[in-house]
DNA sequence: GACCTAATGTTACTCACTAACATTCCAGGA
DNA sequence: TCCTGGAATGTTAGTGAGTAACATTAGGTC
């Protein structure tokens, strides 16, 4: 799998953005894949060469081995959520700002329609078993492991899709006016509010 | 929406047995609605009157109602997390062993199949609303609403999808014997352990 | 310029799912 | 018994996602 070449980046970034262009102007169960690859100059079959599925342009999840490494490495005398927490806490909570521009464009997408939340959690199907991995072999349970990386990956993945509606005061404190047109939200913000949830109640 | 006709309720059955029948014998990628509809002796047109997709037959979620009106009930000074904790545990907790023979055989296949367990997800995105609701009508923030929600959801849904795997002796001690060729494993049981490592630490 | 390989195009197909319309089944009343 | 109205099913024809096999073009290297 040597890295791709630069034509490939191009029409791969061509595609992005029609497909983005045309589920924004009439969503996306309206768009065809026959419409996105006209519009990206390209044929239907060049679309799947870069994209396995439709959703594919939507969602992403580049963060699977870090988390399971940071997972790993939490105190093993931890209880299985804590454990899952922290170490999400450290693989996910200092990203920051959202880097790539169409990020936040990509997230409302989903946060829309439906049908796509549903292949956000299959696209996690995979660091969920990293994780659960990684502390099975450590001697947790496999349900205590499975139950605490759900939880906490479900509560992250819900997180994620409200940022579109979330103004960054919604982060900070309740009550508190914010100035209007704040920028990109802060993704590692959102993900340390939602695992706070999850943590010991002192 | 009046009761489903006698005939009707048969010829779902009919549907249900034939596809359960072919998933397990061909795979649930092999097998078409084709030929689930000629197992069943009827139309291709008739199999997607009953059920609204190929995923159905394998995927439903009765529970919506009970859960949503369970987590209202808690008491309002609760934690969010806490207060869904314990309406599931509530609705959930005391469902006992599995009444619907077909039950075990859907969740089987489910989690054998990697796509279908999104499916699951799809399904409870309408109970994670209702949750989500019944928190916000109460005063608490959207973010930490959903946030509750989604992470018992995504315990519960992953405990759920570990039951094929599990022997009833897994449930009570590790380290038990436990006699082989248990019964239908205690749907309530594993929901109430999922539930109890996201409560409180003491 | 010849050459090799990655990237793209072409064609033809399978399958899930939908719409519009025709047909059959079945209960209850004349 | 016949009839009749509505529910359940069948028929036909389509759209759209995704795949397979094979032909073609572009880009960089010698």
């Amino acid at each position: 799998m040597a890295t791709p070449t630069p034509r490939a980046q191009r029409t791969r970034a061509r595609i992005l953005d029609a497909a983005l262009d045309l589920f924004e102007r009439q969503g996306y169960g309206a768009t065809t894949v026959a419409q996105i690859a006209e519009a990206a100059g390209i044929t239907q079959m060049t679309f799947f060469r870069h994209f396995p599925t439709k959703d594919a342009v939507l969602v992403s999840d580049p963060y699977d081995p870090l988390i399971a490494r940071a997972v790993a490495d939490q105190p093993r005398d931890l209880a299985p959520l804590e454990r899952v927490r922290r170490g999400m806490l450290v693989a996910l909570g200092t990203i920051g700002p959202v880097e790539d521009a169409t990020a936040v464009r990509r997230v409302r997408l989903v946060a829309r329609h439906p049908a796509l939340r549903a292949s956000v959690v299959a696209a996690t199907a995979e660091t969920e078993r990293a994780i659960t991995d990684a502390l099975v072999a450590d001697g947790v349970p496999p349900f205590d492991a499975t139950v605490a990386a759900a939880a906490c990956l479900g509560a992250c993945t819900a997180a994620l899709l409200t940022m579109p509606d979330l103004t960054a005061s919604d982060l900070v404190d309740p009550g508190d006016p914010g100035d209007p047109g704040d920028p990109a939200p802060d993704l590692g913000a959102v993900i340390t509010r939602a695992l706070h949830q999850l943590g010991p109640t002192p």
